[in-house]
DNA sequence: CTCCAAACAGACAGGTCTGTCTATTTCGGA
DNA sequence: TCCGAAATAGACAGACCTGTCTGTTTGGAG
């Protein structure tokens, strides 16, 4: 059901509904799920924001369970998307690590930034559900990011640097989060040069 | 309510209930809490697990949140004893900044280690409750431990190096939760040293 | 022994949660 | 124009939630 296309995805030009029922919900979801937790909010608040039928939510997706996975899915290609982009206004590893901390700080500055949103449901979700499953993806993905680029960079020991920097971005995104700080990623940006700094010697 | 010393706080010596049920309560309170998450744990699995009457737990706490505050607080008082042991076994400001982040490689290395309660407590708790006043209690307090060693050991700004370190501590804990990482808080002691020979230079 | 506070069991109220179901409306394409 | 898919409103079930209340039992202090 969550791969239905949904009539049609591209604007229908006149009246109607403007964005799908689907669209819609996931819009609502990211809003609520992302500002208050994914246990806090109910599938009457996620249907009212969207302005959409409960029978609508579940032909689109068939549990709450799996609108939270279309949610952290949706978060997830937006982070890949928006850090990539960073890394490649840079050349060298160095650069394109730092870059890292320069989008999050850009992302922990905006007003209403409520934490990684991965390490957030992660935490709410039970050890082998399949949200916590989609969290640890893209907890992978952006640590493989940093060793990958650690290597490049020629350090001796890749990997343990790429968990380093990884660290430092999930303290950083923590401590952005819980003290309303946020010049914590700045923090962890000079942190992560130094760590540098002292492997290229 | 919360401050009575409910009959005797040592033992009756004889039969009768062996502790009391408040201190059964915050027992039952602090495993289930922890483990699953102040939210998704109900008043009715705290009372079961600590063998008491629901009047009992309204008798002693008042609420639900009271129990969740008392729960917390007492995390934090035996968070500082471990950190305060620990230190006080070394002597330079260096050496006792390294061993907190030895404390939590040990709290992090027990089979049933879920987090920093503050850092899932202050997240799931909304940003005005006094659960998240407590939870910034202690996160404060461990910052500011901190910036006190950082202070004492001369660096040029005591804040900055207090603020990384915290935040360092922060991404130790939330890897060695959410990824099951046990090594994570012995990388971040590494972090930690390249962090304090650079500042001494 | 008597009294009182603590703890007990358990029903109950009122709300929220997820998920199902019925019946109806809307709208584009054949 | 007519059909079918998508969406609508809203009742409903069954479970769980916090918190209140009644009435009973227990055990130590005076």
């Amino acid at each position: 059901m969550n791969t239905t296309p949904t009539r049609t995805a591209v604007a229908p030009a006149s009246h109607g509904p403007r964005v799908s029922a689907r669209d819609r919900l996931l819009a609502a979801a990211d809003e609520l799920f992302y500002e208050n937790g994914v246990n806090l909010v109910g599938i009457d608040r996620v249907i009212e924001r969207a302005g959409v039928a409960k029978a609508s939510l579940y032909d689109c997706f068939g549990s709450k369970e799996e609108l939270i996975r279309c949610y952290l899915q949706g978060r997830g290609e937006r982070r890949q998307a928006r850090v990539r982009e960073r890394m490649a206004q840079f050349q060298t590893p160095r650069d394109k690590i730092l870059s890292v901390f320069d989008s999050l700080a850009e992302t922990a500055a905006r007003p209403n930034y409520h934490g990684c949103a991965f390490q957030r449901a992660g935490a709410e979700a039970g050890a082998g559900s399949s949200v916590k499953r989609i969290c640890d993806d893209s907890r992978a993905w952006l640590r493989g990011q940093f060793t990958e680029l650690a290597r490049e960079a020629g350090v001796p020991d890749p990997q343990a640097l790429g968990g380093q920097l990884a660290l430092i971005y999930d303290g950083a995104a923590m401590m952005a989060y819980l003290d309303e700080d946020p010049s914590a990623p700045g923090a962890a940006r000079a942190v992560a040069e130094q760590l540098l700094s002292q492997m290229s010697k």
